[in-house]
This record gives C-alpha cells, structure tokens and sequence, in this order.
DNA sequence: ACAGGGAGGCGTACGGCGTACACCTCAGGC
DNA sequence: GCCTGAGGTGTACGCCGTACGCCTCCCTGT
C-alpha cells in the first residue's frame, strides 16, 4: 500500500495545462476577473507557482491566444483562393466567439507569437496561390486588419434602456432629435426580423457583408493588376 | 493688499479641466502609467479630488474620448458623398493619431459617450445623403466599423530583431523556414522606398488602401441597388 | 544504494491601483 | 450672520502583479 497512489498528490502543472485552465476560467468568469490569483485558486496552488510557467501575466494572455488560435480549423484543400480564405476566416471567427473575451485579448496583443504567425502565414499563402502579387497581398492583409480574427468592434453598444415606458418614450424622443439618423437606422432595423433587428444586429450577417466587400474589392483589383506603385489608391477604374 | 489675490488658491478644478490634463498627462507619460494618482499629482491635488468631477476612471477614458472626438474636424460641405466621408474619416484619423493611446482606449469604451454618437450620427448622415438606403447604410457602418475612427490594428509588432548580425542571419533563415510568406511580404517591401518598408510599412498609405477599397464596394453596391433582402452576400454580381 | 541537483510549489512581502467613507473648509445666498 | 453645499482632504480597504528566498520531493549518475 505503498504505492504511487498511496499519496494523492495532483500530478505536476505544465504550461499547456495551466493556459488551458486559464481559458475556462475566462470562460467562467470572465476576463476581468482572471487574475493570477483567482488562477492559481483554481488550480488548488499558491499564485507564485505560476511563475513556473510563465513568466508573467502577459505571456499568460499570449499563451491563452495561442491555444485559441490552436483550435482553428485547418486551411480547406483545393478550393478558390477566395472560398478558401473566407471559410478559414469564418472558422477563425467560429474560433474566438466561443470565447466571448477573446477578440478583446487578441486586439491588446503587443507581440505576435509563433503560432499567430503561423496563421498569418498560411493566410498570406491563400493569396499567394490564388495569383496575388506579394504588393496586393500585402496591402490585402493590412485592409483586413483584425477581421482576419473573425470580429469586428462592436459599434453600437447597448446603452441602458429605462424599464419605466413613459421614460423610455422620452428618452427616445431626445435621442431622435439629437441623433436622427441613429435612430433611423434602428428602428428601420426592427421592422422585420432579418438582418437587423433594433439593439441587436445580427452579427454574423455584418461580418460576413464586410468580409465579402472586401474580398471582392481585392479580386477586382488583381483582375485589374493593380500595383501600389501605379495608382496610389484603388478608387474608381472599374472599366 | 488683502485683494483677491492674497491667498493665490487654486482656481477649482472641474469636469473639463480634469478630461483636458488627462490628456495630456497620458500623451506624455503613456496610457498605462495614467493614474487617479498620477492625474491628481499633477493637478496639484489629492486623488480623492478627482471623483467630485468623474465617478470613476472608466467616466475619467469615456471623457478623454470626448475631448478628442471634440477634435475631429466638421464635415466638408458640398462634397460628393464619398469624398465628404473619406475626407471626415481621414481627419478623425488625425485626431486619433495625434494620442498615440488613442486607439486603445477608444476600441475599449464599452458604451458610446454623447460626443462618440454625434460622429456617428453624421457619418449616417452623409451616406443618407448620399442616396444610400438605411439598410445599405446601415451594413455600411459596420463594415467600417473601428476604420471609421482612422486607425487600424497593428498587424506585425515588430518583434525584437536582434543587434548580433550573425544571429540575426542565424534568426532570419529560421523565419524563412517557419514563415516563408510573411518573410517573402517583408522583404519584398523593403527594396523600394515605396509603400512597404520592411518593419514598418506607410500605415497612411494602408489605411486609405483599406478604407477606398471598402467605400469602392459601398459605392458599386449602391449603384447596383444592393438589399441585404435580396442577395444576402454583395459578392460577385459586377455584370 | 546513495548523494546531488533541479523542477515544482510555498510563504511572505512590497508597492501600486481604484475607490468607499467620513471629515474639513470656505464662498455665496438667505 | 448663519447655513449650505461644492470642492478638497485623509485614512483605509481589498485587490492586483510579482520579487525573493525557502522547502520538498523525484530523477539521475555513480
């Protein structure tokens, strides 16, 4: 009765394990309540054993993005480079929204870490195989910028909406008057139940409008051969 | 001699006061080292001092916003849609741009301020006028989204590139290897004094790339009559 | 079989943060 | 001439990230 079992002891943390941790507790609670310590509660150990692991609440985030980022759906074989790249961006997408704190982590990155390069990379590679010059590509990936994430800065956040109608009533008076097209647009929205739905567009249908204004704004201007060097901007000369 | 100006109190703060050395404290001292503390050091008062005016520090960035926001200049009259936009959006750019924390604390409000709702608001409207419907409008600002602020994420931080040239060769045909597109991208961009040097590209340049590529496709999405009933994605369709 | 060392975990402590709460101090209006 | 309330103060609390030194096993080489 000796054995290895005869003490219990929790088998030794790793850095894998405790950036996993570190991404259901956000998940649980939030990320602005991941704090090293309420981790380090989490995990049964005393906030300092941590620092075994990592160096410090920075490279926890970092590490945390990668593991995110680790579960992106690989490229897609043999399509359209277009096809190709819009699905592994909505896969990217799929990625970080289910981790609501995951956009926000990814925007406050300072360094790129291997693995998000590796995304980058590959991304960069789509566009390489579907013809692209290394200049168009280049600035593609620039205009692309953070949805290459799969998100978007939510605009609109909901401001509080009193519960009292007769104060609702006027408050929405007040804000037509300041803010008219504002106001418009949301209630233009909620008329029917399709893409936008006052105090809460639909979200999906919003990314991926964009996403296809730009792609198709890229593939028209590799169709033209646009260089950087040539025009300065890609403005007009469809014809 | 007992004048007013006896006793040279200070003159009493006040919420507008307070927003305006914010601001200037965090562009000399940095975003992150702006402090209740630091700011009440430098008003010359102590910390407790500052709530009379702001409730809480996220009221204190909400405010620091405003301020610039309050900066941008006031839409070009009598401009063709597009350019009146691209005009307003490129100095909101400048706005921004001259707080380099600016990005960060505007991507993090989580409710939009007054001021922030004016700007939208006449962004709307200048689609609006432009004979756009509410519904393209309306996907229009979102596919603008953190671009209507003039700023776009910093995709490649530079990582640190070592001072040893040999190592540096050593670290570069590691990159190579792991990386090859985005070593291909940056040193491809770094021949010419062009658009793209490596480790540093013309972010103006990228920006108004990005932002006339997404005005093109709102412009020919217009022409083409585009309603998110109808098609529910603007690809293709040119012809 | 045993000594040595290193990886993993612990305990304490420090300085900084945002801010709750009670108090003081006057200038201005009655 | 008193009152009041806006503006400013002082103290204190609980949280944070993390530096530093120590302990305690397990693995390894001999």
């Amino acid at each position: 009765m000796t054995g290895p079992a005869k003490t219990p002891r929790r088998a030794p943390l790793n850095r894998d394990r405790v950036l996993r941790a570190a991404v259901a507790l956000a998940d649980e609670i939030g990320i602005d309540a991941l704090s090293m310590r309420s981790l380090a509660e989490r995990l049964g150990v005393v906030p300092m054993a941590l620092y075994k692991h990592v160096a410090n609440k920075e490279e926890l985030l970092d590490g945390m993005v990668e593991v995110i980022v680790g579960e992106i759906a690989p490229p897609a074989r043999g399509a359209d480079w277009k096809d190709a790249i819009r699905q592994r961006i909505l896969s990217a997408r799929q990625a970080l929204l289910s981790h609501r704190w995951a956009s926000q982590v990814v925007e406050s990155r300072r360094h790129a870490t291997p693995v998000v390069l590796d995304y980058m990379d590959s991304l960069i590679g789509m566009f390489r195989a579907g013809g692209f010059s290394v200049d168009l590509t280049h600035h593609a990936m620039h205009a692309l910028g953070s949805r290459m994430w799969g998100f978007t800065q939510e605009l609109f956040p909901t401001p509080p909406p009193p519960a009292d109608p007769e104060a609702r009533a006027a408050m929405f008076d007040q804000l037509a008057a300041r803010y008219p097209h504002i106001i418009e647009m949301a209630t233009a929205g909620s008329r029917d139940g399709g893409s936008a739905p006052g105090g809460g567009c639909d979200d999906q249908f919003e990314f991926e409008f964009a996403l296809d204004v730009l792609l198709d704004g890229f593939e028209r201007l590799h169709r033209q051969g646009w260089d950087s060097t040539a025009r300065r901007h890609p403005t007009g000369a469809t014809a």
